[in-house]
DNA sequence: TCTAATT
């Protein structure tokens, strides 16, 4: 059926309005189609705007990526579509990490300075949205052994003029790396967060929860900062990480959103521990428990293989977070409802639209997609809607909620304007 | 100073 030596492609910067059967013709002219599989989320079926294509013969695949890769933009889509062997089909790893280099220098300047050590397949600076340079850039090698030879060699030799510091060449950031990158920049913004987040609830009650428990969070420091010693031994976080696993299996995702979270959740707990046990750094507790990240992977014999591990959950939710708080469109949120105050306490909001003074938020640069929903879901842990009944509540949601990142914007969240106030224009 | 996405 293929060929033996076939090549799995990865399709990236598709449409997301695209499926299997929309992507087709645009590769069957390369050669007979073995497999063509749109990503999906596993839990909300999100299309994930690439794809996996493997042709029956070797020579399709290599046909294909030289007439596309990067040689056609897709409607819809700002870069070029993607069309490479897959990650599964590359051996070990050959991709660097090139920072401090000089804004100025270009693709061929990291070209040059790079191919005396090797075969070099991939040569990208990063850039901002401004195509200026970031400073740094990877570099793909087409073995390991090269990159690291690159690495021996040009790591720390030299500081490129109006760098900080020497040049750093290494292997680039895996995927768990870039995720605890991400979840670290989601902690910068939340501040905190609680393991508990890890259960494997739908992304949007996941996102309903973080913010219950910003909102506990507020509520037990008063407005102040938590400090580490608040955080959970990691005894606690086991037996919390079981409770979650064992109690609630993956296809149980929506039905237990709309409950309160369980009390022993609503502590406030800090990242480092659970990050700590996703890659898998050591800990061993004096009483001889397990450590937490004994939990995620040999700590529960009962748990399926094939099911989720609470670090890969952990990784979805961020990752669900993030989708759910970049694109999707108003409207679309059905799960939401349930996580929703009850109609009640919707009509008391809407009669009571704003509180006294001192007691009114305004928010600048809420996305387009954030309907009124999704902004009482991000406000509504911190007092009634955005008009707050109290001061502190209206303060407490500057603190959370300023700087907020959405996408690419940030939330602006001030106190609204009195009536009577000079306008500066 | 770690891309945009990798079953």
């Amino acid at each position: 059926m293929k060929d033996q030596d076939a090549i799995k492609l990865f399709i990236g910067q598709i449409p997301r309005n695209l499926e299997e059967k929309d992507l087709k013709p645009l590769f069957e002219q390369f050669g007979k189609i073995h497999e063509l599989t749109v990503l999906k989320d596993r839990y909300t079926g999100m299309h994930k705007g690439c794809a996996f294509l493997t042709y029956c013969a070797r020579e399709s695949a290599i046909k294909a990526q030289n007439a596309l890769h990067e040689q056609k933009t897709l409607p819809g889509m700002t870069r070029p579509i993607q069309v490479k062997p897959a990650d599964s089909e590359s051996r070990g790893d050959r991709k660097l990490f090139v920072g401090m280099l000089n804004k100025q220098q270009t693709e061929e300047d990291v070209y040059r300075l790079f191919e005396p050590y090797g075969v070099i397949e991939e040569c990208t600076v990063l850039r901002g949205p401004d195509g200026n340079s970031k400073g740094c850039a990877f570099v793909k090698f087409s073995t390991h052994a090269e990159a690291q030879s690159a690495i021996s060699a040009l790591h720390g030799s030299q500081t490129m003029p109006g760098a900080s510091s020497s040049l750093v060449v290494k292997f680039a950031d895996t995927d768990k790396e870039r995720t605890i990158r991400r979840m670290q920049q989601m902690v910068g913004q939340f501040g905190i967060f609680n393991p508990a987040i890890a259960l494997p609830f739908s992304t949007y009650s996941t996102y309903a929860h973080l913010m219950q428990q910003q909102a506990a969070i507020m509520a037990a420091s008063h407005g102040g900062y938590l400090t580490p010693s608040m955080a959970f031994p990691a005894t606690q976080l086991h037996q919390m990480g079981a409770l979650s696993i064992n109690g609630l299996p993956p296809n149980s995702m929506t039905s237990v959103s709309g409950d309160s979270p369980p009390a022993n959740i609503t502590t406030p707990s800090i990242v480092t521990p659970i990050v700590n046990g996703f890659t898998g750094i050591p800990h061993h507790q004096p009483n001889g428990h397990p450590a937490v990240e004994t939990m995620y992977s040999n700590g529960l014999p009962s748990y399926s293989t094939q099911s989720p591990t609470a670090a890969d959950t952990l990784q979805q939710a961020f990752t669900g977070v993030q989708q759910y708080t970049a694109i999707y469109p108003a409207g679309t949120l059905t799960p939401i409802g349930q996580t929703l105050p009850q109609p009640s306490q919707v009509i008391q909001q809407q009669q009571q639209r704003e509180g006294p003074e001192g007691c009114n938020l305004f928010i600048y640069h809420l996305p387009q997609e954030f309907g009124d929903n999704e902004l009482m879901q991000m406000f509504l842990p911190f007092g009634r809607f955005v008009s707050f009944d109290n001061p502190a509540s209206a303060q407490a949601a500057i603190q959370a909620m300023n700087g907020f990142q959405i996408g690419m914007k940030r939330l602006k969240v001030q106190l609204k304007r009195p009536k009577d106030a000079s306008r500066p224009y």
